[in-house]
DNA sequence: CGCTACATACCAACCAGTCGGTTTGTAGCG
DNA sequence: CGCTACAAACCGACTGGTTGGTATGTAGCG
């Protein structure tokens, strides 16, 4: 009976990620986390030096897994940069199913509230939200380059408000309790980037 | 020497609004509140019947509060619609400034970490919102109908949308610690009603 | 045998909430 | 006005449970 030895640090992180995101780094605790991973305390220090290391931890698991799971998405296979970023738009649309807690993002929820009291947190939050922003970035000035536009405040700025959206439509479903929310701010975010990128074509259908 | 009896109430509810936008709902603890408001522990419990009833307490204070701000804005006066609308979303870039727990949004914050753990907590920063939502989209509602454009998803959908970019753009200030990045999402948020609102007028000085 | 990867038992600090008591305001009455 | 009676506001020591963290033990592998 292999006991499962040696990934109790990822179960760790896992129900890090699961938990942190329903209830905020604070009120999960530590107890909590190991009985969600089905380890024990011993094993919890073990890997991690203390709770603040295990947050840190948690936003590069974060990024990794996430970053995986863009890098396999069937947008990347689409040549055309203007349709790339749209398409990147529409798939984080698609993933905005299932319970709320669910589809919002891990270092979003964290950096809010670790803002002044763990700062090596909220690094690695901004660390990951920055690194997904960079590569959204790389997309947008092919776009802009392909197509010519220019764009005030770069590809950068523009990466970085697709992040705001998002982060921001997650606060909006949590609070209302309705992923629709969500849904309706990723259609609006569509909708610029189009106008942006697109600016000959009249509106088309949606 | 009039001691000021009577304001322990306002003093705590105006302690919870600084403290909880700097480290969050749980991370803010009774006695810090009552050391920030010069009470005690007694009228803590004398004024509030738990500190999740505070919590409660604490999005409505902040509903009023900001209403009032915002209805005493300068915007407020601009008669013509669209022009009322882009002025709110300058008014709103305006008030980005000095430290960044300092303009981000207390029910924004705390609906995200009490989600699932404090639901009457949520249900309080979703009233907030949206009825703020609901002053937004009632503007949205007269441009729409001063100009006679048609927006996908309704002033509703538009009002939450800007709801969003400004909830999001606090999520990035805070994880960068970098009020700019706010600024910036503002910024398109505004470009963008202004393609919505004046669809005939090409790009102007901004 | 030594090292990693855990488990068990335990602790000191902390936190929300309680409780008996004090101070201040105020209504009613003569 | 002066006095009594009561209520609301507020104080601060205390508590029971929880939490992050530690100390110690042990099973399995090379």
């Amino acid at each position: 009976m292999p006991k499962g030895r040696g990934e109790a640090r990822e179960k760790l992180l896992q129900a890090a990620v699961d938990v942190i995101r329903a209830k905020g780094y604070i009120a999960a605790t530590v107890e909590e986390l190991c009985q969600r991973a089905g380890v024990t305390k011993g094993a919890f220090f073990h890997h991690f030096q203390s709770k603040e290391d295990l947050g840190v931890d948690a936003a590069a698991y974060w990024s990794e897994t996430t970053d995986a799971v863009f890098a396999a998405a069937p947008y990347q296979q689409i040549a055309d940069p203007v349709d790339r970023v749209l398409a990147y738009v529409e798939f984080r649309k698609s993933l905005l199913t299932g319970a709320i807690a669910g589809f919002t993002c891990l270092v979003g929820t964290m950096a809010q509230e670790v803002y002044d009291t763990h700062p090596p947190i909220r690094q690695a939050c901004a660390d990951s939200i920055l690194n997904h922003a960079g590569q959204v970035e790389r997309d947008i000035a092919a776009a802009m380059a392909a197509t010519g536009v220019e764009i005030e405040g770069g590809a950068r700025g523009l990466a970085l408000y697709t992040q705001a959206v998002l982060q921001g439509a997650f606060v909006l479903a949590k609070a209302t309790g309705d992923p629709a929310v969500a849904a309706g701010c990723v259609d609006h975010l569509h909708r610029y980037l189009q106008q942006l990128l697109r600016p000959d074509t009249t509106e088309q259908a949606n």
